[in-house]
DNA sequence: AATGAATGAGAATTCATTCAT
DNA sequence: GATGAATGAATTCTCATTCAT
């Protein structure tokens, strides 16, 4: 039912590999510009300036080209999601957060289109394992964030969760229908807002209070 | 692009209005079944216990049907929602969002598979006009809730629309990836937390106190 | 790996039962034109005067067109086979032989070119369950005729499957590259030599002369 | 309609003839791992250790690998039948009938898998004139053994056809559906007795007895 | 109004063959 | 000579839509 998604042949030529990465861009390109339903292997490769027999040389089926593209852009999200936190010199939450979703929507910035397209397909481009895995990512490594500097009422998975869908959702959805506050920051400054709140809130009763709290934490 | 979605005829006798649920109630079961992809017109007549033919007798296409089984669940949504917000004897922020975040997860639980199918397509089915419109209503409630009750920092059609795209998505992941949030009340009480997290993060500095403010406005 | 032969729907119109014949006969004519490997879907549906589209209507795949085909060609043949043994005025092998192998060889006679391409095929065509069930039935037929008359030294079994292969292929092969033995009697006459000189030879010794059991027997 | 098959370049150096085996071993191979239909020229060239490049600088097209394939494997089969008939010591019928069928049965079972798959297809691979002129040389083998020891009632020319098609299309067929009549010496046997016992009754009438005949004969 | 048979454009995928390196 | 990347025509199958009955 979850078709795979590894790639047919490790390319061993220089050659093979501009191939591959001609076919994940033109994969890309192709649904920034037809959408996703729209972008078949033909237009695919087309773009990609190749031939149908080049793309499935390099991918077992049309799955797997949007499979490892998704792949791609996440693991440059991740990455990126990463170093952003991993910054020693930010204390508070709302450092924290602004650090991380500034880093967010710049990626989301970056490639628009078809990131927008290709990640509101993710439940049916995966099976609901890989779907799970990928999050797990992201996820565990928010989850480390807040047990790292909190303790909150919510188990932290569950608010883990919450919050990866919820930036996740907004972001995605400001693209398509609100782009201009991708641009003027307005979208990063209600998220850190969104993200700080919940977080505060969620903060266990019995601590003195939000600020010594955050103070002694951070 | 955006194929029109009003009913090809408009149905006068009680026969026909009758055609035309069964096909939106088939193709409910049909995308709930089958999926969103292969929810094929044929399964649909099928399911809804006429052929073909009659279902084209009622819509102009496929999109036709989508557009139409959007609308009824939306209005069904909507109406709730309303009907939830206008109720007099709520006063607290936290109340408002509890009763209005109740009906949301409440309307989610009863359709489930098909709700989920069918909004995850909706950027898919409805071109941005048609969304934004579509939006608009919901949007324009819950704007209109805001106003009567607080002066908030951003502008409100922008801290509606957030608010609006997070619940949303958090509450239809969570119907597909954590079910058992659904039933256990802990989907509806971290999105009341969301909720008056962020608006009472968002409220205008100089008002006296979160609580006599609240009390004033309500 | 062997895929479904059964008709995708059950045809209720008289149309299109008569759809379903004219694709069963495009099929025969398809084959006997182009070749087993050439005779495309497309070919198919076009010598049938149909559209593709109608060919997948009443076949869930090429496989099950072919399959009914030899379904249709083996049940008819089998039905000659089984009144041409049951005439109970026929007394010795040499008689009975003639009758069946007559009416074997007309049944080619009759289809000649489809007959022998898609023949050859039914190792392809079907799995080895269906190829020995389908077997079976012309198969019991020897069988029992054998046992009705004689005991031979072999089990029967396996002389009726003997004589029903090499039958066949001789038969098959003549088809296509003797077709003038076919038409002249020769080979009606060997293959009758052929079966009854097995049988005679494979009689059991003790029994007293073949002549005598020949008339005891029959 | 039928493509050449002879080599595209007449191999000189010992290194190309290993080559040219490799690809029809890799042929011989890939067709009893895959079966006729999915033995492509990758898998071909993948199993002889070559590229598929390096097979079309040998042969100029995928037929003409099976051709010369076939053409081995009927070598081979053929120069075992000489060595076997040649044998002086040989005399009735039934002898030579056991030595010849012995080598028959024998190289069939060596190998079996891609036999069966090659040889069923032999009416797709090659055209009639191809295939009447391959049989020509068994065939030419079994008629003269045929005219070295008796005169039929039949012309020998159909007579050494019908059996040699019988012969072959029985041993066949077992190997796929009947495996273990291959192991225990009944295909053999029946083989034997099939042969003999046609040959006898085609003996012809005037001559004194078929004992006599023969030791006359041989 | 209803039916369901027919349509055919379009999509995914395969594989024999070529050719630049 | 060898390689393997690239090609693209050909094939199977799907499904929204039409239309004769």
């Amino acid at each position: 039912m979850t078709p795979g998604d590894g790639a047919r042949r490790r390319p061993k030529q220089a050659r093979a590999r501009a191939t591959v990465d001609a076919i994940l861009e033109g994969a890309k390109i192709a649904i920034a510009s037809y959408g996703f339903l729209r972008a078949t292997t033909h237009k695919i490769a087309s773009v990609a300036g190749i031939s149908v027999g080049t793309l499935y040389q390099y991918f077992p089926d049309k799955q797997a080209v949007f499979g490892n593209l998704l792949d791609h852009l996440s693991d440059a999200l991740l990455t990126g999601l990463k170093d952003a936190a991993a910054e020693p010199s930010l204390e508070s939450i709302e450092e924290i957060a602004t650090a991380v979703l500034r880093t967010y929507v710049g990626a989301l910035r970056d490639n628009r289109e078809a990131v927008v397209q290709l990640l509101h397909q993710r439940p049916l481009l995966e099976g609901p394992e890989k779907l799970r895995r990928r999050h797990a990512l992201q996820h565990a490594f928010i989850e480390r964030a807040l047990d790292a500097r909190a303790r909150l009422e919510v188990d932290h998975d569950f608010a883990a969760y919450l919050l990866l869908k919820a930036v996740w959702a907004v972001a995605l959805n400001v693209v398509e229908e609100r782009p201009e506050a991708l641009d003027d920051g307005r979208l990063e400054r209600e998220l850190v807002r969104l993200v700080t709140a919940y977080l505060r809130s969620a903060w266990q009763k019995e601590q003195p209070s939000e600020q010594s709290q955050l103070r002694e934490v951070c």
